[in-house]
Order: structure tokens, then sequence, then C-alpha cells
DNA sequence: TAATATGGAATGAACGTTCATTCCGTATTA
DNA sequence: TAATACGGAATGAACGTTCATTCCATATTA
């Protein structure tokens, strides 16, 4: 019987060996040291190292919904909307910075642009959060006319840099700072 | 004597290889045919990969402040300062996509990262536009009263994660949205 | 001028290394 | 005991780099 367990330690030295070093700076044989097994064992458990770093993806993206939603309704008001999910996105990514660096690979690759690809173009089930909220904010005319993706790009933008500074450790992001970043990524969609 | 097209050739070929498949997708047999010159010829002209890919972003730093500061002045007020260097890079991307992206990878890999720590950290004999240009808002106060490193995130994040999208072919940035994204930002910074 | 010699640029096959993946003998589980 | 999981050596493909050789523009010679 497959030990989840074992998988784990897996996803887990791969997550720290990729945001480490990158994807071509991770062998699968580093990988299996890291995680305490053979290097073949990685193989029962993932098809090969694409699916690996597909997978880890995709776990990582629950975690962050898991950790960013609860206390977050769409019934309060954007303005506190938005403050919520940035405030609450920093935070996951300060208290998870192998997370955020693995994002950061994920996003700069292949797999990154194929992935927002699907999500941007296809047809999902359903919406994302994020996508939600812009689409409320332009409803109630609350934003700026802009496209949704702009909208976007004028708060994660600022998030990213800022958070790839912090993690070089050029910036320090406390609570402080997080909020005044938020409420400047603020003065930039608000109509 | 070794010729210079030649040398630019090889540069061309990498910067478009390395644009679209990242520098482990371009092997330097494939920038070698590309560049219509044997594999061992590249090595003529540039120690190894690692300098091929240094020098080409030197070369690209330059021809950037080349297209950008031509009509800026320090003398101007800095909100209008602030918009020329913004649309200008946008531009400068817009015409250029390919050189976008061979900054990306750049910024996004080791390479980038220790360019950029000696750039903060280091003693710099000329300071670059943009900091200045955030300086002298902070001293005029006009901007707001964040580290500048912050107000150079509330700018460029929104800049390059738009330029993204636009060269993945998401949105499509004319003139116009442009000074939209760049008015956006402003309200981003300014106090 | 014509014929030859010279030296540095250009070449690409070959080398050593690194990597993802496979294979198979052994250990563990049921 | 039978079936499954495991480990790590073996494999072959792909890579950056090297180097013995070729090529060619120029200099030298007759």
């Amino acid at each position: 019987m497959l030990k989840p367990d074992k998988r784990d330690e897996i996803l887990r030295a791969a997550l720290e060996l990729i945001a480490e070093y990158g994807f071509h700076g991770a062998p699968m044989a580093m990988i299996a040291v890291r995680a305490g097994v053979g290097a073949g064992t990685i193989y029962r458990y993932f098809e090969n190292k694409d699916v690996l770093i597909n997978e880890l993806y995709r776990e990582l993206e629950d975690k962050i919904r898991e950790y960013i939603l609860p206390g977050y309704s769409t019934e309060r008001p954007i303005r506190e909307r938005f403050v919520h999910l940035n405030t609450k996105l920093f935070r996951f990514f300060i208290e998870f910075p192998l997370q955020f660096r693995y994002l950061e690979q994920f996003h700069n690759s292949p797999y990154g642009a194929a992935y927002r690809r699907d999500k941007i173009l296809g047809e999902s089930d359903e919406k994302d959060v994020f996508m939600r909220l812009f689409e409320d904010g332009l409803a109630q005319q609350v934003m700026k006319d802009l496209p949704i993706l702009i909208l976007f790009c004028l708060s994660f933008g600022p998030l990213i840099t800022s958070m790839r500074d912090h993690i070089l450790g050029f910036i320090s992001l406390d609570d402080i700072m997080i909020e005044r970043i938020t409420e400047a990524c603020w003065d930039g969609v608000k109509r």
C-alpha cells in the first residue's frame, strides 16, 4: 500500500528544492535524498517530474484558498473585500516564503503560461474569488472602468514585486507596511 | 580578427531563443544554428554561456536607457517625469516583446537576483533614473511616504504584470490603455 | 604579378557530465 | 507465502564545452 506520508515527504522536498534552486536545479535524485526515499520510489507516486510539479501547484492553490477564504464574505463592501484578500495573501506568502517562491518559479515557466491560458480563456465551472471581486467592483462602479485583468495587474503586480524584494531581504514587510501597500493598491484600482 | 556582426548574430539568436524557451530550453547548439555559426565559434566571442547571458542583459539595459531617456528632464514636475518614464517603458516593451521576455527570464533566475543585489546594495557610481525620480518625489512630498523600493513596486509591478498578459495575448495594450494604467499607478504612488 | 607561406578565425565531432527514468533484486506487508 | 513497495545502480538522452582540424585573408617570396 502506498503511504500518503511518503508522498507528502516527496512533495515537501520538491517544494523546498525547486523554490530554492528552480526546476532545473532540483534533480529528481536530490529530491529523493531530501525526502528520504529512493529515486525510483518517487515514480511510484508520480508518473514523472512534470506531473509532480503540476500536482504540487494544485495542492498549493488549495492551501492558499483555505488560508484566505475564512472570514471572507461577498456580502461585505468591495473595499473591505479587497483589503481582506490582499492582506491575507500577503500574510500567507510571508508565513510561507518557500511556497511563494515556488509559485514564482511556476508562473515564470511554460507550466504557468499553459495553466494561466486555461484559467483565463477556459470555461471554468467555479469563478475565481478575485475575478468575482473585480466584477462586483466594476458593477457597483466602485472601481475604475478598466478590463478586469488590468485591475488584477494593478493589485497583484505590486504584491508580487514587493514580496520578491521582501524575500530577497531588500525590504521588510511588517503588518503596517502590508496595510499601507494595500491602501496604495486600492488608490490605484478605486474610481 | 573577430567580426562584430558575427557577435551580434550570436546575441540576437540567444535573445530570441532564450526569450521563447528560457535559459535551459535554449542549448548552445541551437543558438549556434540560429546564428548561422558553428557551435565552437560562440566560444570565440563569449567565454561561456553565463558570460553570454550577462552580456546580453547589459546590452539590453543600454538599449532601454537610450530609448527612454530622450526628452526626459529632471527639471520637470515629478508627475510628468513619472508619466514619461512609465509610458516610454511600456512602449519599449511593446515594440520589443522578445526583449521584455528576456528580461523576465533574467530577473527570475539566479542571474537576476545576483544582479539586483549588486544594484540595490552596491555603491553604484551613477544613480538609477528611477531611484532618482522616487527620491525627488519623496523630497518634494508629492509621493506617499513609503520606502523607495515600495514605490518602485507600486509602479513597476503593474507594468510588468500587464505586459506579461499583453504578450500572452490576454489583453491588448494600446496607447490609451497605457495612459490609463500609468494614471492608475500614479494614483497608487501619489500622496 | 604569380605562387606560396602564415596565423588566426571558424568549425563540428567528440568528450565528460548531468539528468530523468527504468529495472530488478530485496524488504515489507497482508 | 504471495503480492506489493522500495531502493539505488544502470541506462540512454541531452547538455555545455573542448580541441584537432579546416578555411581564408593577408603577407611574403621569387
